[in-house]
RNA sequence: GGGCUGGUAGCUCAGCUUGGAUAGAGUGCUGGACUUCUAAUCCAGUGGUCGAGGGAUCGAAGCCCUCCCGGCCCGCCA
């Protein structure tokens, strides 16, 4: 509970006080106070101004008199402040006590939000014939963020990515293959999901632009790959399957791992959509269309001004959203599960199990991804028909809120970065785009990072060994790229530039990481294992109480991210625990005081320091490394 | 035209959910701090009509209304 405790012991004086008065309904705040206005504040006096038609001071004035009556362990002083707020000092003794020993605890953090309940995350999600580009990195560090987050706040997250295995996408590389002699090797040195998508992907969307007659070809691909047992959609499973190959690959190295993966083509022929066709039917929440522009069409209503929405055509093939209904109701556990569940062919590193789906018999037994609530980690753009995703599933779930569309702006090109990929934009931010080749893939990032880094390092520490300098410019890398993602709010448009990406300084993940590189090199410099066996009431200066206190508040904050699904919170925490850190550590010395007691309370403190930034840190994916 | 969304310092952004005390960071620019626990650091200075106007309020960057400017989405494509 830590910091917590004492805006719990504070909030609940405050009600007893108000209790006494006979006043309730008054939904005060508690909360950390801005610095130099004691620990903690309450704006408790200007809500009762309105009732009591008193001026605020007055008020708070009467109620710091009462609070001195009532017990309190946490709190050493209660101020009247002329603004009328009330601000409340912290008996930092018992604090000091209670926030470091509870940081020395591995569920340090931990909030019961979900009260074990399931939850699933998808995220990822991209069609196999490409490469993963920066602006699927945002979509993936914050389904992976957002999954760490919640197993922190105790919820059991099953993290799954659906693989659109049977699209148009997909077809047009099928194309490339089958009909314009794109080879099935790379050239050397390539990868092959990057030559799908920068070659045979880009070239084949050429062609077509040019001889628009040459789309028939690409029609009856998409047709013959519908049909499970044909030729084509076999070699298409094929060619897909290296490519998610691939693409986990590039997500792994940045140390994001998943439960399972769904298909798109087994979605389809597991007869799931009848299924939810019927169901929507009998629910009549989709409407037959004997009339107007969508005759022969089954349709859902479009609210207020909204036009109606086709789910099924008149030909009776599903649109694009109805496919995704049968996987909304799959992933809330609405509907009977037609799949059995084999082991990826890989195993992740750190021997997290991947699962996936299959409609073939297997010998393993039946797995549950399903979860309670469902989160979809999908950009902004698809926000129209997430909404009536949402919608259908509040309909079949009493839970209103079961199923959350995780909206979030995308990642365009700065106009600096597009003008290197060869496109004059006058000065404007552009739009990634897989089909004209415009994207700047995210294994690219990741090694311009790392021969960076690694630069960086080997000036540093020139005696290092290459297998060492190697492991910190990865952590650096996968850190700064990650960092990146995080803290900017989630409907902000992340414009992406490969020379600033490169910046190590300032807000990044380096400066946080370097932070934390720093308070190992005192403990280790110290050749003493920190011990909680200190003397608490000597961390009285103000750096090392701020410290003290930025260290208590994490649990506040993974609340703050979980409840609102908004990882930035926590690298916001990160960079703050940070700047407190380096400010403590500008101030005081920790080694050669001559004080061994001292020593020993301030290496408790920078102990507790690098656990709780090592958890905190953990929530984004970032690794904390000893040195750099 | 309708829907969603952004507009805060030269630039990139916090703060807005839950209205209150001097509107905060980073970056840039200027200057300063390594014989010291790692300078990927720290300190100081510089820089703001919180898009505009109106409203309710003792009090608005925040709430309500109108407007302006940018982005995205609006197919029997996926």
């Amino acid at each position: 509970m830590s910091f917590k405790s004492l805006i719990d012991e504070i909030e609940n004086n405050l009600h007893k006080i108000l209790d006494g008065l006979s006043i309730s309904d008054v939904s005060f705040s508690v909360e950390p106070a801005k610095s130099g206005f004691g620990d903690v504040s309450s704006n408790v006096s200007f809500l009762l101004a309105k009732h009591l038609k008193k001026n605020p001071k007055e008020i708070a004035d009467i109620l710091s008199e009462k609070y001195k009556q009532s017990q309190s362990t946490l709190v050493s002083k209660v101020e009247s402040h002329p603004s009328g707020y009330l601000n409340f000092f912290a008996n930092w003794e018992k604090l000091n006590q209670l926030i470091l020993s509870e940081s020395n605890l591995d569920e340090f953090g931990s909030v019961d939000l979900g009260k074990s309940s399931t939850i699933v995350v998808e995220h990822t999600s991209v069609n196999p014939n490409k490469a993963l580009h920066i602006g699927h990195i945002r979509n993936i560090i914050l389904g992976d963020a957002i999954a760490r987050i919640l197993k922190k706040s105790n919820y059991k997250v099953n993290i799954l990515n659906y693989v659109d295995d049977s699209g148009l996408q997909v077809a047009d590389i099928i194309v490339g293959f089958r009909h314009f002699g794109f080879a099935l090797q790379p050239p050397q040195g390539k990868k092959f999901d990057h030559y799908c998508g920068d070659d045979v992907y880009v070239k084949t969307t050429e062609k077509y632009e040019k001889d628009p007659s040459l789309e028939e070809i690409r029609k009856n691909i998409l047709k013959e790959l519908e049909d499970g047992n044909s030729e084509t959609a076999q070699f298409a499973d094929k060619i897909t399957r290296r490519v998610l190959e691939n693409q986990l690959e590039t997500c792994w190295n940045l140390g994001v791992y998943y439960d399972c993966l769904n298909f798109e083509s087994q979605i389809i022929r597991s007869g799931l959509w009848g299924k939810i066709f019927e169901k929507l039917k009998e629910l009549t929440l989709i409407e037959f269309e004997n009339e107007g522009k969508n005759t022969g069409c089954w349709v859902i209503r479009g609210e207020n001004n909204e036009e109606d929405k086709v789910i099924v055509r008149s030909n009776g093939t599903a649109t694009y959203v109805a496919k995704d209904i049968p996987y909304a109701a799959w992933k809330l556990g609405l509907l009977e599960d037609p799949f059995n569940y084999q082991k990826y062919e890989k195993m992740q590193p750190g021997n997290h199990v991947l699962w996936q789906t299959t409609l073939m018999p297997s010998s393993e037994p039946k797995q549950n991804f399903t979860g309670k609530k469902v989160i979809t980690v999908i950009d902004s753009r698809q926000a129209r028909l997430q909404k009536i995703i949402t919608t259908l599933m509040s309909k079949f779930k009493s839970a209103e809120d079961a199923y959350v569309h995780l909206s979030y702006e995308s990642v365009t090109l700065s106009a600096d970065t597009a003008q290197t990929l060869g496109l004059n934009t006058d000065g404007k931010q552009a739009q990634m785009s897989g089909r004209k080749g415009l994207y700047v893939n995210a294994d690219s990032v990741y090694d311009l990072l790392k021969a960076k880094t690694i630069e960086e390092t080997q000036k540093r520490h020139p005696e290092m060994i290459d297998s060492d300098i190697a492991k910190i410019a990865h952590n650096v890398s996968v850190g700064t790229l990650r960092y990146e993602m995080i803290k900017q709010d989630l409907d902000k448009i992340i414009s992406f530039d490969l020379i600033k990406s490169l910046s190590l300084e300032g807000d990044t993940a380096p400066y946080i990481q370097y932070t934390f590189a720093r308070a190992s090199r005192i403990i280790e410099k110290s050749m003493r294992t920190p011990s909680l066996d200190v003397d608490f009431s000597l961390l009285t200066d103000k750096s090392e109480l701020d410290l003290i206190k930025t260290i208590g508040m994490f649990d506040i904050h993974v609340m703050d991210a979980a409840k609102n699904l908004s990882p930035k919170v926590i690298a916001r925490y990160c960079h703050d625990l940070a700047v407190t850190f380096n400010s403590f550590y500008e101030h005081v010395k920790v080694l050669d005081l001559g004080d061994e007691k001292l020593e020993n309370s301030r290496l408790c403190l920078v102990n507790s320091f690098k656990l709780t930034l090592e958890k905190a840190l953990n929530l984004l994916g970032i690794i904390a490394p000893d040195k750099m």
